[in-house]
DNA sequence: TGGTGCATTTCGCCC
DNA sequence: GGGCGAAGTGCACCA
């Protein structure tokens, strides 16, 4: 079931942060987990929301009516200045839910069945491998045997270089397996990534898009 | 405008990456500025999107109506096998536009504001001061005379620590400063963060949420 | 339930 | 328009 609620309405929020959003006409979703969206007619994300899982408690000021969705920890409360539609459809059904392809985890196993396209030689030792410090995307091995924390990225960006670098270090510091390197794996590495992985010593690899079909 | 549509339809998208969404009834939202969402009755989250900035193309094949939005770059499919309600409802008068508390910013300001907070003696030199690997929230003087990178967060995590590694090294690297450190400013560490702050030789320090009634 | 990282992240800001 | 990082991020996955 949706409930769309068209109104104007003024809306506060508790919890996270804290946000208030003056009167104006809105439209008010409400879906059959009690995840409740409030949205302007501009821009896909909404003004504000809150998750599955809370309490709606209708009160009445006058003619007003407030409501408030809260669980432990948020409140976000409604005010209807007025109504102007409300209705609820069936959505019944199983949602077969949304098949996704070319992500990062794809990717991934693109990468570990086809290890000759980090160079020939090479090979994959394990997926999601823990370091302590995050389980690192790709161990691999390299020509000259050694080991290579890869991380993978469909854009990679300067984050992504710290991430390498943290997992790095955490390995060497394990000493586990010698001297280890870091290494970029990503169908685009922006420019500032490459400048900023080649001064922290993190190598990086451009994929084709061959991936993208399986 | 704002309309609001109720049917079993099939989605396809094709750009940033790739889905499928087999039939289903389900709410389609299509706001004033373009902006398309296709939602199930689980979650604040749509299946399919677009934002503004695309074109709507409608064709026939049959009785079946295909809603093409599309992008230079992306494009959504969206095939109507059954409409059961179309509505679309004007929400007149200006978005007044939500207003934010207790977010990072508004704390960054609260510490340049009240910078013994960090301690007696400190010194706030900066904000978002470019380091060359993307700008640090705060550079400050500790009471030695010692430069400090401040990262500020409201919850700081692992990537934090990353990010404050990150600044005091382009920092050290450029020599301007001397020996800079890094600190981590914040309402919360998470435990391991400051376990892998500690082991990465980062301060940190967590501030209480007075801020928040700025 | 909390930790961790991806996301068609979205969004806003600054260059 | 691209780079960069916050977000009340949402969300899935795993311990």
């Amino acid at each position: 079931m949706v409930r769309v609620v068209i109104a104007s309405c003024s809306v506060t929020y508790h919890g996270r942060g804290e946000t208030d959003l003056p009167r104006a006409v809105r439209a008010i979703l409400i879906k059959a987990d009690g995840a409740v969206s409030v949205h302007s007619d501009i821009g896909n994300k909404p003004l504000n929301y809150m998750g599955a899982g809370n309490t709606l408690t209708i009160t009445r000021k006058g003619r007003q009516q407030i409501w408030t969705f809260a669980t432990k920890k948020e409140t976000i409360t409604v005010r209807i200045h007025r109504l102007i539609s409300d209705t609820a459809f069936p959505l019944d059904g199983a949602e077969p839910g949304l098949e996704r392809r070319g992500t990062e985890h794809q990717l991934q196993a693109w990468i570990a069945a086809n290890p000759s396209c980090l160079g020939r030689g090479w090979e994959v030792l394990a997926r999601e491998y823990p370091t302590g410090a995050g389980a690192v995307d790709i161990l691999a091995k390299d020509p000259n045997g050694q080991i290579v924390a890869v991380e993978v990225k469909r854009t990679a960006m300067l984050p992504s270089v710290d991430q390498a670098h943290r997992y790095v270090e955490a390995l060497n510091l394990s000493g586990e397996y010698g001297v280890v390197r870091g290494l970029i794996a990503a169908v685009d590495v922006r420019p500032n990534t490459r400048a900023q992985a080649d001064r922290r010593g993190i190598s990086w690899i451009e994929l084709p898009q061959i991936w993208r079909n399986d």
